[in-house]
DNA sequence: TTATTGCTATTGGTCAGACCATTACGGATA
DNA sequence: TATCCGTAATGGTCTGACCAATAGCAATAA
């Protein structure tokens, strides 16, 4: 056989320029703070165009991995970075919404996830993380007639917790997991029978969770932060579920 | 105060062709399969070049969320996909090889999801999901004496098991995880000290791992799974850790 | 001497226009 | 009726140009 690994396509231009620069940041090469050449001047070294050039530095971009600015100098130019937050949130967001990963399989995984979070923070809080929670936590009282406000104080809840575990992967996770899920909470929150109610049972779960953590007790942690998502999603699923299916006929006529 | 969310830079061009398209996935407009305007004519809509729509396209395409083939007709032109896993691979490598995401939360991480999987798949595996973990068995049987090849082996027995877990995220993010740790983990398989006794040990910890999964115990089928998980990367570690000291001095001189 | 000003080169951001390769579709032909 | 070929549509790529922001330096003024 003749060359068997050889690819039919001879790699597309931007690949070139994304292989490039993949291959030297995977062999450590390339680091945080590095300067890639200029666009024009890797166009030539490649011997590709400068279009070429720019999809690749946009796709690494995207992710987080490099960062674009203008102007002479140190200050201007291509440099490699180190931001997966944002990345990260855009791309489940998406594809929570394209209905690939299924909400159920998002919750079950955050569940997993925000398990091991509250064991760790609980092991690991330091003063200033406990104080992030309880303003989370007061600001969920104040904004309690406020939705979309609410929502983001729960979410800077569950996100304090992960941040006082001190694992990036998994706060950056959680993060994306709870943004991902935004806009389908905010839909389901408006037409969820009795705000109120599902407030007022929020509030004590979340307490509950605080009271662990800051006792030390990592395994009620666990537990209570598990129940909390699992109650709210079965109070919220349901309304979740006609809202799918309303959108989904609503776009047929 | 005069318009205080007005950002001060009017959004870059490639960001209005991002937002078009980001919004009407968002709002289910545009769902898998469905076909984006051609690039001119999207560029003529927008009012911006056919290269910012191209830079935007690219970018989601390497999120697994646009499609684009040349050629007329409906076979031609970008469409919507869902295909998230090799975005995954790709984001969580590089991030991993730049140090963000340090190798240890991502093993936290990754028993955490592996825990799930394991729990799931002792619940749901069908007979074809038993097989195949078995063939991934056999497969490392086979390839002790290659490394690489085991490596990839071992990959998929706990792919096989994510699979059978029958969670789409879990199953994606573990694949990005172990593939995020190719290459660092056979750097370490080259220098570890005694393989074969390794591959003795490993194999056993699968073995029990399959046997509790097919016994339907998933209680064990969890736990097993994260002392295997721990106990290879306790053996690895010290490897890692000089391997990656040894290349940052390497860089120095 | 020191501080300010303004010019210039560099760099990413954007655009216009061209050409190529691939593909589907339909009409012409056997 | 089946085959073949031209044509149009589409993404892939390149060239070359100009803009906007920025830094650094040189000329100038205090």
């Amino acid at each position: 056989m003749i060359s068997p690994d050889q690819p039919a396509s001879p790699l597309r231009a931007y690949e070139v320029v994304l292989a490039w620069v993949e291959s030297r940041i995977l062999a450590g090469e390339l680091r945080v703070g590095d300067q890639l050449p200029p666009e024009r001047e890797l166009a030539r070294l490649l011997e590709v165009s400068r279009s070429a050039v720019r999809e690749a530095v946009r796709t690494l971009a995207a992710q987080g991995v490099l960062r674009s600015s203008v102007g002479a100098g140190g200050a201007g130019g291509t440099t490699v970075t180190a931001v997966p937050a944002d990345a990260l949130v855009r791309f489940l967001r998406l594809h929570v919404a394209l209905a690939n990963f299924p909400i159920d399989d998002v919750i079950e995984a955050r569940i997993s996830l925000e398990r091991l979070s509250a064991r760790l923070a609980t092991l690991h809080a330091r003063a200033s993380d406990l104080a992030a929670m309880r303003e989370a936590l007061t600001a969920m009282d104040r904004a309690s007639d406020d939705k979309a406000r609410y929502n983001d104080a729960d979410t800077a809840f569950h996100v304090a917790i992960a941040g006082a575990a001190g694992n990036r992967l998994v706060a950056d996770m959680t993060v994306a997991i709870r943004e991902s899920m935004r806009l389908p909470l905010l839909d389901a929150f408006r037409y969820v029978g009795d705000w109120a109610d599902l407030v007022a049972g929020l509030r004590e779960q979340h307490h509950a969770i605080y009271a662990a953590i800051q006792a030390g007790d990592a395994d009620r942690a666990e537990d209570v932060v598990e129940q909390h998502i699992r109650s709210a999603w079965n109070t919220l699923a349901p309304t979740y579920d006609v809202l799918r299916a309303h959108s989904r006929t609503e776009d047929m006529k």
